[in-house]
DNA sequence: TTTAGAATCTATACCAACTATAGAGTCAAC
DNA sequence: GTTGACTCTATAGTTGGTATAGATTCTAAA
């Protein structure tokens, strides 16, 4: 099959699987005598399993090393379980940043009773607190 | 007081501050003899305001429009409050979004027994599955 | 058979919000 | 006068794609 029918048959657009073919997650297919790239079953289920893992959030990076380790089937999985644990307390890690995030969005903007001059927001007023904020990070 | 000093009075770093200044949050500064751009606390004070914006995850471009709303404090609030909402509402859908990839991440690592080959990996076999997952969009 | 349109090709630029580097210039102290 | 800290501009890199441009290739109707 050429690119558009793997494109609508995974989800992924054709210029997606072009990038994961840049990036090394696909690798490079067979070309017809025209030059276009040439796809079987097997590409197709290697991307949704590409798919499914960017579903989950995972980088690109740790894709690839998903699929290496897919790779060698008799080693043991230990740093599959090692690259989704990792990840889980990355998503937790945000998790716990983006509800204290929503709790100050909340109070902030409980601050201005609305219709008010933009002199008299207390949301800007709050903003313009001199304050130095304690040191927080919401990486990515 | 030049760039090194309002850096570390902010804390912003050196190259943050030239670039929100290319990005026009920051006016460009008076210049020294030799060129060196030169601040005052009025400048501090907007930085500070910038860097409280983007602690809670403003947008470069939502922070230009609170400073341009900021300059002319006779007009109403009501744009400050839109922004602020709207932004609230990001937040809360990427919470529940996360939320919800989380307990897929957990669901998912409880597959494997741990001490597994690569082939009998719950993990892996799962990712594997062919089934095509339900549209969904972790943007950002 | 011609020809229009769809699909594909490569290469490049763009997005956000910085961070990092190179190579040059400025300034203070010893 | 020279070392070293600081600053300057300009450019590239980060992530995971998306969006062009301009050239080919293929397909289907006239």
């Amino acid at each position: 099959m050429k690119i558009g029918t793997l494109a609508s048959k995974s989800g992924c657009s054709v210029q997606t699987i072009r990038f994961y073919e840049k990036e090394g997650l696909l690798e490079p297919p067979q070309r017809s005598e025209g030059n276009f790239r040439l796809y079987d079953n097997t590409a197709l289920s290697r991307l949704r399993f590409i798919k499914q893992c960017r579903t989950l959030d995972l980088s690109v990076k740790e894709v690839r090393e998903l699929l290496t380790i897919n790779g060698s089937p008799d080693s043991d999985c230990g740093e599959v379980c090692q690259i989704m644990d990792t990840h889980i307390q990355r998503v937790e890690q945000r998790l716990a940043e983006l509800q204290d995030l929503r709790e100050q969005l909340v109070a902030l903007s409980q601050r201005c009773g609305r219709n008010r001059t933009v002199e008299r927001c207390g949301i800007l007023h709050k903003l313009h607190t001199k304050e130095k904020p304690a040191e927080k990070s919401y990486p990515r």
